[in-house]
RNA sequence: CGGGGUGUAGCGCAGUCCGGUUAGCGUACCUGGUUUGGGACCAGGUGGUCGCAGGUUCGAAUCCUGCCACCCCGACCA
């Protein structure tokens, strides 16, 4: 049997890609930079991103949509945010096309030139607060909690499939509010939404943090993240929620009169995360054998594979699987039964390990017989033969427990990739090994700046729980309160 | 935008240095048969602007010139 994918600790990047593609994902597009969500791929993402709707939904947001287009001028207002996004635009400089004179195609009409150019959103920050201006009047009018789902474009100069693509899905949202603690009470809360939604749903645990000021957003006073680690020891910053204090309501002059009369600027958030974390969600979890999804993603979480020689033995069989399936939906679980010709079994034992379909039924005359299936989990790769009896219930805490397993076993190698580091020589040494890094930092840009060019390593976070601790920066001996994580990330 | 590499069937590749039958292999696909508890086997078959445009030559996938696309490594980044 030859492999499907090539082997993970071989090569990480070639792994992931063929994974990828042969899990039947996405592929690059012909169009630079852009990729193909395919239907098996794009399912997961609709799971995702109902789940976290329905996260923003709980905690008081609502959905609404902005355009794509912003002017340019609009982008300009708030002066760290262009600084930030002017390198990876893509800008619409004309309304029209023609047919070249020469007869050599459809050329941009040079007469069709826009008075302003419109730049396609890289964010929506500038056109969204430029609306919020009209919508906020008074105390009245806050908090106002907005998310939109939608595309946008950075112009990347290298891409990778889901980590970083010129055009990408995402949610934003953008809240307004009447003070600073609510406002940073919101962008808590919705870091703390991304990180339940990263350990409960994707089962992958991760470090809730704050960026240093290299770090941030453009824009914002202070930006929050969640950072995973990669089975390559490498992070992904999976998830970002900033506190933009004034910033934007006094570039777009977002004033409101408080409860006392007076005039003041609203106080802002914003919050994101993006098709990112399907890359996140293959990275984590899947092994030389494909895809790994938690149950609670997976768009099929049990398949059943009939074992048959004949129509007759078929039909058997599908008497005895078809009230099985009922009672699954039944619970909501997603159920597929592939009585395909098509391929043998052990051709869609391999297809559905590759798709990560977390629980397989195998039955076959044996089974029949004997009133027992062969239940087949795919984060272990182990197999049962059970009683048909009690099936329904065995196989409803059998997707609980492989959920809970993928969660723990994403933990463990985390916490035995993490390293407490107090010297630049063993720091330089672990680096090049991979993982997290604990180490004492000056709070310097500049020491922080000097390490990334001699390391590659960046400072992923100040984590939100990390204890009060004296120590001795690693670089520059200087003094320290707490420990920082550093990593090299995607 | 720098450095390296690759464009030949849906996918993966050989052939290119040293020009010469009808461009080949694996896989996938189609037909028939045997199979079916871990990616089956046999037989037959379909499918090609050899990245594009020029040039050299009796003759170009192969040599020359220009262009384009993609991948990897950097800079940039969710």
């Amino acid at each position: 049997m030859a492999k499907a994918i090539p082997s993970r600790s071989e090569n990480y990047s070639e792994w992931y890609n063929e994974l990828i593609k042969k899990a039947d994902l996405a592929e690059n597009s012909a169009v630079r930079g852009c990729m193909v969500i395919k239907p098996y791929g794009f399912s997961i993402w609709e799971k995702m991103q109902r789940a976290l709707d329905d996260m923003f939904k709980e905690t008081g947001h609502s959905n609404a949509y902005f355009p794509l287009f912003i002017p340019k001028s609009f982008l300009s207002k708030e002066a760290s945010h262009v600084e930030g996004f002017a390198k990876e635009c893509a800008v619409v400089t004309h309304y029209r096309l023609k047919n070249a004179e020469d007869g050599s195609g459809v050329i941009v009409d040079p007469e069709a030139k826009l008075e302003e150019e419109l730049i396609v959103r890289p964010t929506s920050e500038t056109v969204i607060w430029s609306t919020y201006r009209n919508w906020i009047q008074s105390y009245r009018d806050l908090p106002l909690l907005i998310n939109q789902w939608a595309n946008v474009v950075r112009w990347e100069m290298r891409t990778r499939i889901f980590l970083r693509t010129a055009e990408f899905l995402w949610q934003e949202g953008h809240t307004a509010h009447a003070t600073a603690d609510e406002a940073m009470d919101e962008t808590r809360q919705m870091l703390d939404v991304y990180a339940r939604f990263a350990e409960e749903w994707m089962a992958m645990p991760v470090i809730r943090g704050a960026k240093t000021p290299n770090e941030r957003f453009a824009g914002a006073e202070d930006t929050l993240c969640i950072e995973a680690m990669m089975q390559d020891g490498k992070a992904l910053q999976a998830g970002t929620s900033h506190f933009l204090g004034q910033n934007f309501a006094k570039a777009f002059e977002v004033q409101f009169l408080t409860k006392e009369n007076k005039l003041d600027y609203v106080w802002g958030t914003s919050w994101g995360v993006s098709t990112r974390l399907m890359g996140a969600l293959i990275m984590a979890h899947s092994d030389d054998d494909g895809l790994v999804l938690p149950p609670k993603l997976a768009p099929i979480q049990v398949v059943i594979v009939p074992i048959f020689k004949n129509e007759e033995q078929l039909a058997q069989l599908s008497a005895k699987v078809k009230p099985v399936m009922q009672e699954l939906r039944k619970l909501g679980i997603t159920v597929k039964f592939d009585d395909s010709d098509a391929n043998k079994p052990g051709w869609k034992f391999a297809e559905y390990e590759l798709r990560g379909v977390p629980v397989r039924l195998a039955m076959g005359m044996r089974d029949l017989e004997n009133g027992t299936v062969e239940v087949a989990r795919r984060d272990l790769k182990t197999k049962e033969t059970v009683a048909l009896d009690g099936i329904v219930g065995h196989i409803q805490n059998l997707l609980d427990d492989i959920q809970q397993t993928i969660y723990q076993k994403a933990l463990q190698f985390r916490e035995s990739n993490m390293f407490r580091v107090d010297s630049y020589d063993a720091f330089k040494e672990q680096i090049e090994k991979g993982g997290f890094i604990l180490a004492h930092w000056d709070g310097t840009s500049e020491t922080e700046e000097a390490i990334k060019e001699e390391t590659k390593a960046t400072i992923r976070c100040i984590p939100l729980d990390a204890p009060e601790e004296e120590g001795q920066c690693i670089y520059t001996g200087k003094p320290s309160s707490r420990r920082v994580v550093f990593a090299r990330a995607y």
